[in-house]
RNA sequence: GGCGACGUACCCAAGUGGUAAGGGAGAGGUCUGCAAAACCUUUAUGCGGCGGUUCGAAUCCGCCCGUCGCCUCCA
């Protein structure tokens, strides 16, 4: 490994250093979402960073096992296990199967996050494929004392598992002195959750199980799933920090309870969007899906407004915060074009094990940079170094400095690099478009050219607003040359 | 009520004991037919408030104010 990783663990509230389970591997999971409705901004946050880490974790050399569940059983809208599925409720409403609402808003789903530059994760398990598992789960808990069966629902019996409020530093007493909900009567302890559930008549989702149909409770299948694809124990889990608790404080209580062994080593959360400085929220009517924020701003400028922020953080989204990032990525994304017209080949690569020093010290951004995202992938630090290499060289070529192509090669690959592959912020596809396009952009260029040689400079000007509106943006240099960019 | 975070310039945002990164916006300048881009200069004696610890604090401690999250489905 080029480096060592620390990061946060939410388990032990200190930073580590990362010792993954396998030597040169990473398993790691993520709560994906309940695919019920459209993916929203808090969403785009919770994705975008782990792609991020997921990211990171590769380029250093791990060989990275990224699994993120895709939730398609309902589960409950209410507090005390009471209350609609939420899958069904929009089945209901829209008279449809359940699993139609789960297919729109699964593909939804991937058609925002792919946008957004999130790699898709290596298995995208669906807890309605993993019921066999979850119920066998289920079983094993029973059959150890750490389950019961009361009236068709299975509990967990959380006074079996002292460690239970270990992540989120909870303890039952407290929680049953602060219970603002009915206690059901059948539970043996108030803080008791369903892992199974009985299907009251009318309930579409149900499976047959030792306890009569019903359907898993919800922190069964991450436990179910993250077990059968990455082993009883594993590195990294991660998630918003709303499933702290009671989410990822029960898988640990069904896993540990159900292997004996530890979970996960590493738990990491990252921090909720609020929007102009209040929770989102339907019924405050400021709930901004990644739909609606595609609308106004480009993904990709999205994607760097979120890692503008460090994921721990809370992040308040705002138009105004929003445009002014698009006009910093804007800057860096310049960077690429005009070194790709100083001659830089497209397809070279960076030897980061020799690293030019002059004139542009690539050698210490590149260290800035890898320590700022080995210290629990601060992506603000990192982009931050990006904007001093930025000033570099964008300051050599503003005062005339040489840049040979050579150079300009490696600026471009080391900017590629870091700010394309693992950072995702540049877009993959090549700045300047097809050929023929290029070659009809650089014809305009020629014909005003002439226009300005002759003072015609209305048509010039013509010319040059006319190719803004489809996006074409010239930009006349020091030495007579014209060069372009498209933007958008 | 209980638990936990956070509060850094006009806006966004790093920084967790050694004297305030970065981006946007604003102001002035260089370049230019004009633009645009780019570059240079500039914008917090101060990091919510008040105390305390320390040679030294945005960073540690205490109290207060404010915001947010969790305690109930939630990324």
């Amino acid at each position: 490994m080029k480096t060592d990783i620390y990061l946060y663990n939410s388990l032990t509230r200190q930073k580590e250093k990362f010792v993954p389970v396998e030597e040169g591997k990473v398993g790691i999971y993520v709560c994906g979402p309940t695919v019920y409705n459209h993916s929203h901004i808090g969403h785009g946050k919770s994705y975008v960073s782990f792609d991020a880490i997921v990211r990171f974790f590769r380029f250093v050399g791990y060989r990275v096992l990224y699994i993120q569940n895709i939730t398609d059983v309902g589960h409950l809208t209410d507090n005390a296990d009471e209350g609609d599925d939420k899958i069904e409720k929009e089945a209901k409403k829209d008279r449809v199967n359940p699993m139609a609402v789960v297919e729109t808003f699964m593909r939804s789903y991937f058609e925002n996050v792919d946008k957004l530059g999130v790699g898709r994760p290596d298995i995208s398990p669906r807890a309605t494929g993993h019921i066999i598992e979850q119920i066998e789960l289920a079983r094993i808990l029973v059959s150890h004392g750490y389950a019961y069966e009361a009236g068709g629902n299975v509990y967990f019996d959380v006074s079996k598992f002292p460690d239970y409020g270990k992540l989120s530093g909870k303890k039952v007493e407290d929680l049953i002195a602060g219970a603002r909900i009915d206690v059901r009567g059948e539970k043996h302890n108030p803080a008791d959750f369903a892992i199974w559930k009985k299907a009251e008549a009318g309930h579409i989702m149900r499976w047959p199980s030792p306890w009569g149909e019903g359907f898993p409770g919800w922190h069964l299948e991450c436990s179910a799933m993250s077990m059968k694809y990455l082993g009883n124990s594993f590195d990294i889990h991660g998630g918003g920090l709303d499933n702290q608790f009671p989410h990822h404080e029960c898988e640990i209580a069904q896993s540990e309870a159900a292997t004996g062994k530890p979970f996960v080593k590493y738990w990491l959360h990252n921090n909720m969007v609020t929007v102009n400085g209040t929770k989102m929220s339907k019924s405050l009517g400021n709930f901004v899906t990644l739909k609606d924020a595609f609308m106004k701003f480009d993904p990709t400028t999205i994607r760097f407004f979120i890692l503008q922020s460090h994921y721990r953080s809370p992040l308040d989204y705002s138009d105004e915060a929003v445009e002014g990032a698009g006009k910093g990525l804007e800057r860096l994304k310049n960077v690429l074009v005009q070194l790709m017209d100083l001659g830089a080949d497209e397809n070279a690569r960076v030897d980061f094990e020799n690293l030019p020093e002059e004139p542009v010290n690539l050698r210490r951004y590149y260290d800035e940079w890898l320590a700022a995202m080995a210290d629990d992938f601060n992506t603000p630090s990192a982009i931050a170094v990006l904007f001093e290499m930025l000033k570099d060289v964008n300051s050599i070529i503003g005062t005339g400095g040489v840049v040979t192509v050579a150079l300009a090669s490696v600026l471009y690959a080391f900017t590629r690099a870091l700010a394309g592959d693992v950072l995702g912020i540049i877009p993959a596809e090549s700045q300047h478009g097809r050929e023929v396009e290029t070659d009809l952009i650089r014809l305009m260029i020629e014909m005003r050219a002439d226009a300005r040689k002759d003072k015609n400079f209305k048509l010039a000007d013509t010319i040059r607003s006319e190719l803004q509106k489809i996006g074409v943006v010239l930009e006349d240099k020091k030495d007579g040359t014209t060069t372009f960019k498209v933007s958008r």
